[in-house]
DNA sequence: GTCAACGTTTGG
DNA sequence: CCAAACGTTGAC
């Protein structure tokens, strides 16, 4: 409303009260990341100050109304504290109409508060028994009087079309059933079924539970803009106005209520939720997918995010709003979109929404999308996939790695990387060149795993810049993968021998090395970081360490940790140095 | 009064 | 169509 317009007449309603933050979810209490686009406008961060809008991470998930919003009716506020049962807390809450924007208590309304449809993405929120009764045609009631009106009609018609729009295309791809009003879900693909779809829409007469709400803001935040194509989560709950369409998705509180099942009779089901889980637990998303159909209550628990800590929509060929929406519900450790036509703006939203994510994989999309990585901030990620990205390049992995060009006008603190924290980056099959090397060390350097396999511009620059004695990847490297970068010669072999950590070295069709140097080779763990390699150091570490070491004295097997053949040719490479 | 930031409008 | 700018609201 930024515009004091008191939208008079129409429903009833009053001017739309702005809704303010909850103080209490995680965005809320999070401080701001200092990195995003929207902090580095503010003054704080050395910005100007002028787009006022708050941190991305920031957004909070349940915006609730105003401390001063009072019912049209009484001109109270909410009462909900005072009662117990859920049934009076609504009766006594403030609901706002997202049609006529009036907030009135359910209890103060003289037609039956069940006929509304709650919308429970939001708190508070509801279209009113009386616009859901003359609900949908509502629409422009004749030119009455100002042009402001008029406009404003128009509005929520648009708004009420782009609601439509959504629902259709949700139910449409979703098989599911016809009353797809407020709570129903969008889910359509098979490995990602929303939640609760149940249509339990007008009966539901109680506010669902209060659940953190993933409140995607739009305002401003392309991450958020999506729009068109690239739309995220179709949700078809009540919209806010044309222009912000608020995505909406929720996930999965720890424990999707109810904790048992109830049957018609109104006893429960003799196995609670937890025994239920377990018996989750055995079986594939997919069949999860089908379990969601059976019941609301199953709909719910088939959610549990423990059941889908690791989501694979790999070689989709297509990544649909539904499917956004389903894996932000889910809030998964890992993610992988490996080739996939996930566009940026689907990217930059899912990431900014899953703060949790610890692995993510990439491989194989076009940078574009890729490139929205760039404008996302992930301090958890810890495995990152980049392999085969189309037309990924050095100064496009600067872009990435790099932190932030203007890290603030005092760069007092060390500025390092975006992915600081990463321990694993698979970089295989990509046109990089001796540069990126550099970037890797500057950038990424706790890295254990590094995978340069079919890099064919690579040459033992590279090996030598990651192991040079200022390069922190000479401690921290474990695996290194130089599988098929035909420039590496046997020079490389003597540069890894500096990494102390390192277990393996994937030498294999590097057209270079002779046919003894050109294989798996595995490395003993050198306790101390001294330059020597004593081979004195005492099988005691790792497993793959301890084999190795058995390999170069006597002749055992050796096991690599990370691949699964590791031939006896390991030697070899001790017999070089 | 100050500060944060929501939701609309504007300009490219 | 989108991102930036802006007026204004709401918390304190």
């Amino acid at each position: 409303m930024s515009g004091s317009k008191a939208l008079g007449g129409g429903a009833g309603g009053g001017a739309r009260r702005r809704r303010t933050r909850c103080r209490r979810c995680q965005a809320c209490m999070r401080t701001e990341c200092g990195e995003c686009h929207f902090c580095k406008d503010m003054k704080k961060f050395g910005g100007p100050g002028r787009m006022k809008q708050s941190c991305l991470l920031r957004q909070c998930t349940a915006p609730v109304l105003p401390h001063t919003a009072v019912c049209f009716a009484c001109g109270e506020a909410g009462k909900e504290d005072t009662v117990d049962s859920e049934e009076e807390k609504f009766s006594l809450s403030l609901m706002e109409c997202t049609i006529c924007n009036e907030i009135i208590h359910p209890s103060c309304l003289k037609m039956g508060k069940a006929e509304g449809i709650i919308n429970d993405e939001i708190p508070n929120c509801w279209e009113c028994p009386k616009c859901h009764k003359e609900g949908k045609t509502s629409k422009v009631t004749g030119g009455t009087s100002s042009a402001d009106q008029r406009s404003h009609h128009r509005e929520k018609l648009e708004r009420f079309k782009r609601m439509c729009l959504l629902e259709r295309r949700a139910s449409s791809s979703s098989s599911s059933s016809s009353s797809s009003e407020s709570d129903s879900e969008s889910d359509s693909d098979e490995s990602l079924r929303g939640e609760q779809g149940g249509g339990s829409s007008p009966s539901s007469s109680s506010p669902a539970p209060p659940p953190p709400v993933v409140y995607g803001n739009s305002s401003g935040g392309r991450a958020e803009r999506e729009r068109s194509r690239s739309d995220p989560p179709a949700v078809p709950s009540p919209p806010r106005p044309v222009q912000m369409e608020r995505h909406l998705v929720r996930p999965p509180p720890t424990c999707p209520e109810p904790s048992c099942l109830p049957l018609d009779c109104g006893a429960s089901h003799i196995m609670t939720r937890d025994v239920w889980l377990r018996v989750f637990t055995y079986l594939s998303h997919r069949e999860l997918c089908v379990c969601m159909r059976v019941c609301r209550t199953w709909s719910r628990w088939c959610c549990d995010k423990r059941l889908w800590t690791q989501i694979d929509l790999s070689r989709q060929r297509s990544i649909t709003p539904p499917m956004l929406s389903g894996i932000i519900r889910r809030q998964p450790v890992s993610l992988n979109l490996g080739y996939t036509n996930i566009s940026k703006k689907q990217l930059m939203w899912l990431i900014n929404r899953l703060q949790g994510l610890l692995e993510l994989n990439v491989s194989g999309c076009p940078w574009p999308a890729v490139s929205a990585l760039c404008q996302a901030v992930c301090p958890c990620l810890r495995l990152l996939d980049l392999s085969r990205v189309e037309d990924l390049k050095d100064s496009h992995l600067r872009e990435l790695l790099a932190p932030p060009p203007d890290t603030r006008t005092g760069e007092t603190q060390r500025p390092l990387g975006r992915f600081q924290n990463v321990t694993e980056l698979r970089l295989a099959g990509l046109d990089l060149t001796d540069a990126s090397s550099r970037l890797l060390v500057r950038y990424v350097p706790h890295l254990t795993r590094l995978d340069l396999s079919q890099s064919g511009n690579i040459t033992d620059q590279t090996v030598h810049t990651l192991t040079s004695p200022i390069s922190p990847l000479r401690e921290s490297l474990t695996h290194i993968n130089l599988a098929g970068c035909v420039k590496v010669t046997e020079q490389c072999v003597p540069l890894l021998r500096r990494c102390s950590s390192l277990q393996t070295v994937d030498l294999r069709s590097c057209s270079l090395l002779s046919s003894e140097t050109g294989q798996l080779l595995s490395f003993p763990s050198h306790t101390s970081s001294s330059s020597s390699t004593s081979s004195s150091s005492t099988p005691s570490s790792s497993s793959a360490a301890a084999a190795t070491i058995a390999a170069s004295s006597s002749s055992s097997t050796s096991a690599s940790s990370s691949s699964s053949s590791c031939p006896p040719e390991d030697r070899t490479l001790l017999k070089n140095s």
